[in-house]
DNA sequence: CAGAATCCGTGTAGATACTG
DNA sequence: CAGTATCTACACGGATTCTG
């Protein structure tokens, strides 16, 4: 296990910090729309038009936020076609390239779980009913 | 990639709904604490106390909130000692180990690139200092 | 000890309108 | 087409106080 910890005296003998890595990761890409735009770019480049078409329900504003954040963070470019109409290109990059595999992971095993967290929650609300 | 999918008919070929396993699972476990709580508990059972101590700057009442939702989802068992003081242990499910895998992946990767990311930051900060 | 309840600030994100 | 600007809301989460 390589989250980030400090060894303390004490019981529990270590302590999370605020700057462990996975935390660092999701910060990034735990939000409602990176990780659709990820995995959309994982396919093939698309333009600014393709997403948001693509994703359903996203706005122009948060489309426009997290692709500059992706592109901030270095996971995607972005190329400015010189032309009218104007045309925007995304793809990941050779480091967002790299985030497909975890990113994978983390899909299947939400595939392969989803109905035993469904129906645990069913159990669990049936046994709780209203606090 | 198994992200869920529809085809449609158009240029993008297809659409990202709302209901995707991988934005399911984000919702779960994609905010402040829940991976921490898990990591901790990866390595073995906590009590409360013990949580609250090993994870720097959480407050009892996002402790509390999370653990709920874990075990609502079915991935931390909460098992309550009847005892004076009251005690109270959180381990996980059978099901909450297997998450550990794809948390892990997500980990090495975040210990990977933080550098890459980090510097990719900068270098965007310095070509585009303040819009 | 392990919480429940309350109050409240803030960031994230949606809707809408406008622009190079 | 690919954005920007503004205005707003609601949920997330922190601080504090109280309890079985």
């Amino acid at each position: 296990m390589s989250v980030t910890h400090t060894d303390v005296p004490g019981p529990a003998g270590f302590q999370i910090t605020d700057d462990c890595p996975i935390r660092d990761v999701l910060d990034r890409v735990g939000d409602k729309w990176s990780v659709l735009i990820v995995v959309l770019l994982g396919r093939r480049t698309h333009r600014f038009s393709e997403l948001h078409r693509a994703i359903e329900g996203i706005s122009q504003r948060m489309l426009t936020h997290t692709l500059r954040a992706l592109a901030r963070d270095g996971l995607v470019s972005r190329t400015v076609h010189a032309s009218v109409p104007p045309r925007v290109d995304y793809e990941l990059t050779e480091l967002g390239r790299t985030l497909l595999g975890p990113l994978t992971a983390l899909d299947e095993w939400a595939t392969a779980h989803r109905d035993d967290i469904r129906a645990a929650r069913e159990r669990h609300d049936r046994e709780v009913p209203a606090t």
